[in-house]
DNA sequence: TGGGTGACGACGC
DNA sequence: AGCGTCGCCACCC
């Protein structure tokens, strides 16, 4: 019979490479806090380590998201008395103030954390597709895996996974749910109107005579479409018989 | 270890 | 527009 302790060895460090983590878990000493702080989809649970954030959850049952936790870390989480350094950063960043938070992304593989530093370069009002990650970290046939990576973010909203849709505008998975992730972009000031506008007829970037083109997802560029310079196009080659260069921010096609 | 799974994308109706 | 199909890849058992 299989020591349930070796088990949760197992488990929580199946994707982790961390000695000191490994250790604190064994020895059985781990423990985590978590308290409950505003964010945009209400109150939340946020749980942290020494090591940082650990977890974003909807705040409501106190007892489904301890289970939860120990379900997914191995690791148990007990109400936290008071505020450190890291619950306060992540409370900030919640409240939409620009400051760094440390994220514990301990059970997360190699390659979700590089998507998930990828989708960390998103700025609100601003969206990607998830090939756009795919191609962005080297492997621009992996956009299952994208999705897949993203799906098991610990830490929604302090890395904003909601801004990784799909390559035709449609919002595409979130784990608080489809409808949530489009309230947060459009609270965020993405125009699904205007963007369902550009892709309905096929286009897919948006150039401007200045000498640029864009993914429609690039900030607001979906809302200037109709003003004069601005032009719909389909593929990549359109833009370059028109003179226009990728833009250097949302970098619509590989390098 | 190889086959199953899934926040995708392209394509064909 | 919204399906089904297929290919893709990281990860799991």
């Amino acid at each position: 019979m299989t020591d349930p302790r070796l088990r949760d060895y197992r488990d929580a460090t199946r994707r982790s490479t961390s000695p000191d983590f490994t250790t604190k878990i064994f020895s059985g000493i781990g423990v985590d806090r978590y308290t409950s702080a505003a964010s945009a989809l209400g109150d939340v649970y946020i749980a942290w380590s020494a090591r940082g954030l650990s977890a974003v959850r909807l705040a409501g049952d106190d007892n489904a998201f301890e289970a939860w936790y120990a379900e997914r870390f191995a690791c148990r989480v007990v109400p936290a008395v008071e505020d450190d350094s890291i619950s306060s950063a992540a409370r900030a960043k919640l409240h939409g103030e620009d400051v760094e938070v440390p994220i514990d992304l301990r059970d997360c593989s190699p390659f979700e954390r590089r998507v998930l530093a990828k989708a960390a370069e998103i700025s609100a009002g601003s969206a990607r597709p998830y090939a756009w990650l795919a191609r962005e970290l080297g492997t621009p046939t992996a956009t299952r895996a994208v999705g897949n990576a993203l799906g098991r973010n610990p830490v929604p909203l302090l890395v904003p996974c909601h801004r990784v849709i799909r390559t035709n505008c449609s919002v595409g998975g979130y784990v608080f749910g489809a409808a949530t992730k489009r309230e947060l972009l459009a609270q965020e000031g993405v125009d699904f109107d205007a963007l369902e506008r550009i892709t309905r007829r096929g286009f897919r970037y948006v150039g401007c005579d200045a000498g640029w083109f864009c993914l429609p997802t690039c900030g607001d560029v979906a809302t200037r479409v109709d003003a004069p310079g601005y032009r719909l196009l389909r593929t990549a080659a359109e833009a370059h018989a028109h003179g226009l260069v990728p833009c250097r921010l949302c970098r619509p096609i590989a390098a």
